[in-house]
Order: structure tokens, then C-alpha cells, then sequence
DNA sequence: TTGAAAGCGATACCAA
DNA sequence: TTGGTATCGCTTTCAA
């Protein structure tokens, strides 16, 4: 069923019938409603590769997405689908997992499908090799990054100051008392090197001791965290507070610190980044810093739309996040 | 850039240009060698659109999802899109939420993006209003329901035995010596259904003494299961394990017995559903019935893409769950 | 208010 | 081993 069958049932041209199923104006009342009786009941609708063909535009989006194991990510994802949707776009959502070189891959993918525009998701993609790969495969498609930026001029960024974020609980936790403080980070992102250095600054600003033994890299991962927290809490006998690059690590020492009979935050505190339902599912609910999870799909979407209608846009937009106090510190 | 220029600028004309995108033999290897290097040159890639217009096959799947924040129901989205993008497919992916009328909608905009096939995700999609609009608008596409099935030639179903799973556990409940077992379901979806007779098999077959009160209805979310466990506990002050039809309920369940001060799992046993991070991150950890998620997102992958490929298919596949012993029950 | 015809960028058949 | 041409289903001018 294509617009000629229509246009011959309706007894009308081709021409006539696409007009009407774009609303246009020039179709005498009678006639449209007649065609759209029959559309109706034809159950029909355009093809939208000849609809995308002809008119050059076909209302989708791309997101990539780098972990699909970052609840945090995924409903990010979700936010922005959500959002286009009512723009009366599509989605087309991959997760092109942690595998560096699939990245470029996955972009001439989305390219190739002919999005308007993309996003992609997680620090991970600020790289060169991702600029390289947005300049040669979408340099007239507008694409924006949550959590990361790249200087092209048709990429836009939305960031969480991570860096502050940390250094702010830092600044929390000294207020508190505490002088002894660890990190335990995650694997060698942009993002996990933002937080590393909101640490650091965290350390500097209050005239902390630094001691490199305070920092520690470990796999995001709940019994991971477990295991390495025990490790550190053993070798680190000292500490009285830890501050995680993710909830679910968070979780990993919470259950290290019953395992050794350590009490949460009487004993030690520990702090989780994300504000995640991980952090609420705990007992203690685990004190988190809010990276704004639903501020930046709103952002990156209307960034994206912005952009899509030929608008200009910030090159980056900064959210701040919060230290949400739950009871895992005093 | 498109098929016209590449071909200009190799000397050739456009069926060649296209025998050598499309891996077609009848070009001389020196030929062939000779565009492949501009089409690499050019970062060249077929518009889609054409493409689908001129073959009539688009290499795009659509998977609807009906509850975002069901982490179960997106990482069996994202497990079949993976497994597609193995295939050479791209998903859309789209989040119709709770509201039943949308339903529709959803599929139509699917249809209108010509998908190959379609993935439904969750029980709910198990209705008389689906049926209906899969045949309006869908009857020449395969589609396959994760959790639920509808009686259509192009339609399969991959279905959990929810039912079996929970009188399971009874049975185990029962053989460590529990009489007195509470349930409490989410608002009646098929899925709840299902599992709600399972628990009345089990009562049954185990001669229990029933009582309707045992059966409560909560909304699936965090504190407001932590309230509705307390009022539970102190009406039914004799029960000594409660079944939750979702892990996140169960984790609600732990929090309001460290509240009221009952130990699990010596004073209560608590059993959650889907076997998620959930039921691992809390302390004690939840014994939960596993409902086979990656094994559901393999065979909704494999069954669609049989179905694709012509190939015939069951028209329900069945999963049985696992029921995963952790520290909540004893 | 309507319709004829060109064009979008591929695929695929048939001829050379 | 190549190329010409029709075709897919729509949008968009231009003319009537």
C-alpha cells in the first residue's frame, strides 16, 4: 500500500494525497477528508526510506552508550530517547561496551543510518581518536557528549564538575574531623581522572598529609571493591573515611566494613558518587555525590534540539553536583 | 558524496561502483582495487535510505521496552541489541512507559520505520489491544515477546515459568519448616499474575492453611515496600518468610525488618525476584528466583533472527527459573 | 485546488 | 567484466 494506491482509491493524484498526509495547505476541504478516511482504513503509512530520501531528513538520533553496565549511563540514554520522542524522533541505541577501537566503529555505524544527530554517553569518548572519527563520518551532524567535550565546532559538552564534586566532599569531611582520608578509583578514564584530581585539590586546599598509599585503582565492581577495600583498610589502619568513584564500589565497603566488624560511619565513613539506587538499597544508605543524572539528559537534550533547529549552543555546559548526605558519614 | 561521484571519480560507472560496496563478483580485481581506495579516500558510506528504498531491507530491528526502570527489562534490551549489531542491525530502541494507551502508538511509529522485526519487552504487552494492533500494523513482521505470548503466525513468545518458579520456593520454604508464608505482588500485570498462582499452587500443594490476607498488593519501589512490609509484619505477626515478586520490594523487606529489629534469617525469611545486583548489593543478601535473563535475551535474539531468515520457529519457547539460595532464608 | 514530472541514491536486470 | 536503465515511494517544484 504506497500514496498511488491511495491516490487511486481516492480517485486523486499522488501529489494530492502527499499533501495531505503532511497537512499542507491547497487540498479543498472535502477532498482531504475523503483521503483521510481512506488512509485510515488502509491502515497506511509513508515509507521512511522514501520519505527520508526524497526530503533529506528522517527524524532519527543516535545514542552510544560505552557501558551498559553504568545504570547511571542507561538511564541517561533512556532520559534523552524519552525526550525525543515527544520531538517526534527516534533512537538508535547502541552500546559499543568498553573496547576502545569499536568506537569508531560505532560511529560510522550511526553515521551510515543517516542520524541527525547523535550522543554519546560517558567521559570515554573525549579522545582523539573519537574527534578524528567525528570530523571524518558526522562533521555536518550536530553531536554532543555527556560528560566529556571535543573542540569540533559541531560537537557540544555537557559537564558534571567531577573534580569539584570530590574536593567538596573532601572539604566535608574535614569539617567533620577527619584528616585521614582514601580514594579508591576506578580504571583510567576522563572522568575518574577528574575525580582524582578533585582529591587531590580536596587534600591541598585543607593541608591534608598526602600519602600516595591513599589512593588506590580497583575494578567497578561489588565484590571486587569488597575484597580491595578489606586490602586497604588493613593496610591503611589509619583511615577514617573513603571516598569512591562509583555507588556500587561504595556498596563493595560497606560490606567489607561488616565483614571486619567495622561500623558505618560511627568506625569509618564512606562516601559513593552517582546518588544511585545502590546507594539508597544499602544499609547504611550510603552518603553520595549526585552527578545530576536527570539534568543532563535534559541538557544534552535540549542541546541536541538546539542544535538540530540550527540554533546556537554553549560549546559546553557545566552542571554542578551535590553531596547528598545519607548515613554513612557523621 | 554518493555513488554517482565515487564513481566519476574512479572512471567506472555507478553498477560497478555499487557490485564493489556490495561485495558482488564481475569486477576485475584491479578495478575493484582501484575504488575501494577511493571509497576510503572519500570516508564514503551508501545512504541508508537509498538503500532501503531500492532493496526493501533496512538491517533495523525495534525493541519497545515498557518500564525504564526496570533494570531487568533494559539489560535484556541491550543483550538483544548486541546481539543484532553481531548480525549487521541496528535497534531502535524505545521506552513506551506504563501507559497502556500508548501502546499503539509505539508499534505504529516501529511500522513506520520499517523495521525487520520487533522485540517486545515485558509481560504486559500480553493483551487483546496488542493483538490488534500487531495485525493492523505489524502482520508481516516478526515479532517476539520476551515474557509474553500472543496467538499469531508471526508472532513468538519466550516466556518465563513465573509460576513454577515461586511454587518452587514454597516447596522449599515449606520443606525448612515455614507455615505461615506471606506474598507481595506488584499491581497485576500478566507477569504478576502468574506469579501470584504459583504461590496459591504452592500454598495448595503443600496443604497450607490459606489465608487471604497473606496476599498483599504493593507499588515495586523501595520505601514504599519497606512501609508496607512494617504494616504487614505487625497485622501478621505470625508469618515467618514473605515472597516478593520483585527483588527491589525484597530489599524494601530487609530494610523495614533492621527497623523493627527482626533478624534475617532468623526471625523472617525474605525471598526476592529476578535475581539482580540488587538482591547481591543488600546485606543480608537476598535469596531471589532467577528469571533467566541472559538465557531470555539469547533466545529472543535467536528467535528473531530465525524468524527473519525465513526459518521456522516455536511459538513459545519456555525458560524455567532458578531459584538462587543467598543469606536471607535459612 | 489539483496534477505532471523531476529527483533523491541506491539495487538489479538485461545487454553489450 | 562492464554499463544503461528501470525501479523503489516519497517530496517538491512548476504549470495548469
Amino acid at each position: 500500500m504506497n500514496i498511488y494506491d491511495i491516490a487511486t482509491l481516492a480517485g486523486v493524484s499522488h501529489t494530492t494525497v502527499s499533501r495531505v498526509i503532511n497537512d499542507k495547505p491547497g487540498v479543498k476541504q472535502e477532498t482531504r477528508e475523503k483521503i483521510l478516511k481512506i488512509l485510515d482504513e488502509q491502515a497506511y503509512f509513508p515509507n521512511s526510506h522514501a520519505r527520508g530520501l526524497a526530503s533529506n531528513e528522517n527524524k532519527v538520533i543516535g545514542i552510544i552508550v560505552i557501558d551498559v553496565r553504568n545504570i547511571h549511563h542507561i538511564h541517561t540514554a533512556f532520559h534523552i530517547e524519552e525526550a525525543f520522542t515527544q520531538y517526534g524522533y527516534v533512537s538508535v541505541i547502541a552500546s559499543c561496551g568498553l573496547d576502545d577501537s569499536k568506537q569508531e566503529e560505532y560511529l560510522k555505524v550511526m553515521a551510515s543510518r543517516n542520524v541527525e544527530g547523535l550522543v554519546l554517553i560517558g567521559s570515554r569518548f573525549q579522545n582523539n581518536n573519537m574527534k578524528k572519527s567525528i570530523k571524518k563520518y558526522l562533521s555536518d551532524k550536530p553531536v554532543v557528549i555527556a560528560n566529556g567535550y571535543i573542540e569540533l565546532d559541531n560537537v557540544c559538552g555537557v559537564v558534571v564538575n567531577e573534580r569539584k564534586g570530590v574536593s567538596n566532599v573532601v572539604d566535608f569531611l574535614v569539617s567533620k574531623g577527619h584528616k585521614n582520608i582514601g580514594f579508591m578509583n576506578d580504571y583510567v578514564t576522563y572522568s575518574a581522572h577528574n575525580k582524582q584530581e578533585g582529591f587531590l585539590d580536596g587534600i591541598r586546599k585543607n593541608n591534608l598529609m598526602f600519602n600516595e598509599k591513599n589512593i588506590k585503582y580497583i575494578k567497578t565492581e561489588l565484590e571486587n571493591s569488597e575484597i580491595e577495600t578489606e586490602k586497604f583498610l588493613k593496610e591503611n589502619p589509619n583511615i577514617t573515611a573513603i571516598i569512591y568513584s562509583e555507588d556500587i564500589m561504595a556498596v563493595g565497603a560497606i560490606k567489607a566494613c561488616v565483614k571486619m566488624g567495622l561500623k558505618v560511619p560511627e568506625d569509618i565513613n564512606i562516601i559513593g558518587f552517582n546518588n544511585s539506587i545502590y546507594s539508597d538499597i544499602s544499609i547504611p544508605t550510603i552518603s553520595s555525590i549526585d552527578n545530576r543524572n536527570t539534568a543532563m539528559g535534559d541538557r544534552c537534550s535540549k542541546a541536541l534540539y538546539s542544535m538540530l533547529n540550527g540554533e546556537k549552543t554553549e560549546a559546553i555546559y557545566h552542571l554542578m553536583p551535590k553531596f547528598k548526605v545519607k548515613d554513612s558519614t557523621n
